[in-house]
DNA sequence: GCGACAG
DNA sequence: ATCTTGTCGC
């Protein structure tokens, strides 16, 4: 048998030394990932129900996101945002000024955020606060990741949560790249179809690119974190969209970034 | 060896 | 992520 070896880990741009942190926290990523849901794991149903009594319904999804101090790299300000599903008020929202010393590493994203968004989410009483969110959208990505493990899915196996990764940007992985998916979009396009499904050089499907709004061009990278199937990540993510980002994070952002300035 | 590399 | 002005258009 050929043992397979990977070994691509680059300088860190910030500690001064080399960091001998990526090897734990591949370790980590591995163990995490053992826990990982990838199908629909959840008791809540999206439409309409028509005889919808005995059914609980979608209604509080939480979004994510962190700005940082364009001073001070270190200070960053973490946001939890709760919206309704149906009409997408923001129901709650939370914001905390935290000192980050993680670094910035690609693929290892879930553990310089992740634990902030747990912090905030522990406040909120670990599910007995009415507005708790039922999923998570976290403005990264979920599966599609160098191992399948990106930071959506971190959160979301950490939080016990059904989580949705959304990248704004592509990462490169498994031989995808933005000239083959802007090529597989268009001719979509020509269908009315404004999705296509990412699949990698292994066959594998690890999310879809999804032209989210008519404003842009550039589609966003919808992925599974956890616990949520991708043709239902797809669904929830569309209905989300008034704009080209998802309204949970897109508010997430905007709050965050609006706090990070008022008390800084 | 050189690039590419979510936020 | 953040650095950055105006501009075209609904």
């Amino acid at each position: 048998m050929v043992m397979e070896r990977k070994s691509k880990l680059q300088s860190s741009p910030s500690t001064s030394s080399s960091d001998h942190v990526p090897h734990k926290w591949l370790e980590a990523q591995d163990l995490l990932k053992k826990k990982l849901v990838t199908e629909d794991d959840y008791t809540w149903k999206l439409g309409e129900t028509e005889e919808g009594y005995e059914v609980e319904s979608l209604k509080y999804i939480g979004g994510v996101d962190i700005s940082f101090s364009k001073d001070d790299p270190s200070v960053a300000c973490g946001t939890l945002v709760v919206l309704d599903f149906k009409t997408l008020d923001v129901v709650y929202e939370d914001s905390s000024i935290v000192k980050i010393d993680v670094p910035y590493i690609p693929g290892f994203l879930g553990f310089r955020e992740a634990p902030i968004f747990l912090k905030l989410l522990e406040k909120m009483q670990n599910g007995s606060h009415p507005f708790y969110p039922q999923l998570l959208m976290i403005d990264g990505n979920g599966i599609l990741h160098p191992r399948g493990f990106g930071s959506a899915c971190h959160l979301g196996v950490l939080a016990n949560l059904p989580t949705i990764g959304v990248g704004k940007n592509l990462h490169h992985v498994d031989g995808l790249t933005n000239a083959k998916v802007r090529e597989l979009l268009e001719a979509e396009e020509k269908f009315s179809i404004d999705f296509v499904s990412l699949i990698g050089d292994s066959g594998n499907t690890l999310g879809v690119a999804l032209h989210s709004s008519k404003g842009s061009l550039k589609p966003i990278f919808i992925s599974v974190g956890h616990r949520v199937s991708l043709p239902c990540a797809l669904q929830i993510v569309k209905r989300t969209c008034n704009y080209r980002v998802p309204e949970p994070i897109r508010q997430a952002d905007i709050r965050s970034r609006d706090y990070l300035r008022k008390h800084h």
